[in-house]
DNA sequence: ATCTATTAATAAAA
DNA sequence: TTTTTATTAATAGAT
């Protein structure tokens, strides 16, 4: 009835279906009661949600509404006795086995199972129904995939681009670094030969490893992303 | 709620509310409809109009829905007073119910429907579950097929002979026909020339008749079985 | 829970 | 009652 026309059958999303069911009760509630009083009519409403929580209105009382219910159906199986009252229950028993047995027949089949009693046609419906289960699935299952990789890729991203960051933090340090090793050999120099320990073989090592590392892992992170190892990276960019 | 805005109060004109009483009555077992529909709820509605006319919907049993309402309403009341019988036809209920709503879950899942909680894990074994069902439908499906194939085929080598037999009685019967009818032709001779009706043209026309189908019959029944048309040729040869 | 674009419901009229 | 029309109400989807 709004923002995209729907379909009436049972939603699928569980949220979904609870935000409206919460909604629409809401609606059906209200609309009871303005018929109520609108028309002067009796309304008793009853709901139980799927989870079995009830919800009820009732313009008058609900009890003498049932009674009345009652009456005018002229249902006796109402007015229950202890015995009826046990038949009932063994009714609904009864019924809901049924039920029971029918949603595992047909569970069955979809298993693969007992499908010696079936005709080809049955077959093939089967079988059709099947390769759209399959479908529904594997789509499903492709797009979570496709969703982590996303993730991964992004995630992959900013480390590099940290990465980056620190490399050329370390490229400025050891600029700096160099200089001072200049300067602490020029100061020295002017006092005299003896500290020769400070050679800047440090600064050369340093530029090295900070090097040769950015460039790999220029292209490493978001192709490993794309692939096939999914799971390892994960635990360790999940740290950052 | 529409053409002009209304307040909610009794309608003092009678035949309005007769009116809108019809209208809305319709559209709040509409909704309860939807509701029960989208929302897998249990609804229940009971409207009597001021002229004392029952209205009623129930997504399930009305009866059942009474019984539930009393009991979520009374649930200690109910319980207590409730002979040990009664709870046990209760608990085998709730029970059943519990068994039936597992049971629809894993039947949706199966039916490519409600995927939305499932994690990547459960989606691929689910995949997987479809597939080998498939391949088990499949492998029947074909099964039968082959079956179906195998019983033509031999229905159509029983034909075939029987084909071939009948052939060989009608040569026979051709030749002796031949015969027959030289006989004649001789024996006419012998008392004059009179009967020139009876020149063997039948002989050869029967013959070719023969010939002709039997030749074509050898190769064609076995080839047709192994083919397309599975249906329409077992209706005739059902018939034999 | 709130917002809003859009459909659904329906009051009034015929 | 039912249909049509003009308008408001309900609400699906998004936030």
């Amino acid at each position: 009835m709004v923002r995209g026309k729907i379909v009436i059958r049972r939603i699928d999303n569980s949220t979904s279906r609870q935000v409206t069911f919460s909604k629409r009760r809401n609606g059906l509630m209200k609309k009871a009661k303005e018929l109520a009083i609108l028309c002067d009519a009796e309304v008793g409403l009853v709901i139980f949600s799927s989870t079995g929580r009830l919800y009820d209105f009732a313009s008058t009382s609900m009890k003498s509404l049932i009674e009345r219910y009652k009456k005018a159906k002229e249902d006796h199986h109402f007015s229950m006795t202890a015995t009826s009252e046990v038949k009932f229950w063994q009714r609904e028993v009864a019924s809901l086995r049924q039920q029971l047995r029918n949603l595992q027949d047909n569970h069955r089949h979809l298993m693969g199972e007992e499908l010696s009693g079936l005709s080809i046609k049955d077959l093939q419906d089967l079988e059709k129904q099947l390769e759209m289960s399959l479908h529904v699935v594997r789509t499903k299952k492709d797009q979570l995939l496709t969703d982590q990789i996303q993730e991964l890729k992004w995630k992959a991203n900013l480390i590099y681009q940290e990465n980056a960051e620190l490399h050329k933090k370390v490229t400025l340090l050891s600029e700096e670094n160099m200089e001072l090793h200049e300067k602490v050999k020029a100061t020295r120099g002017e006092i005299g030969d003896s500290g020769d320990s400070a050679v800047p073989y440090g600064c050369l090592s340093i530029r090295e490893e900070a090097d040769a590392p950015n460039h790999l892992q220029l292209s490493r992170p978001l192709e490993q992303a794309n692939g096939v190892q999914i799971g390892a990276p994960q635990l360790r960019l999940g740290l950052h």
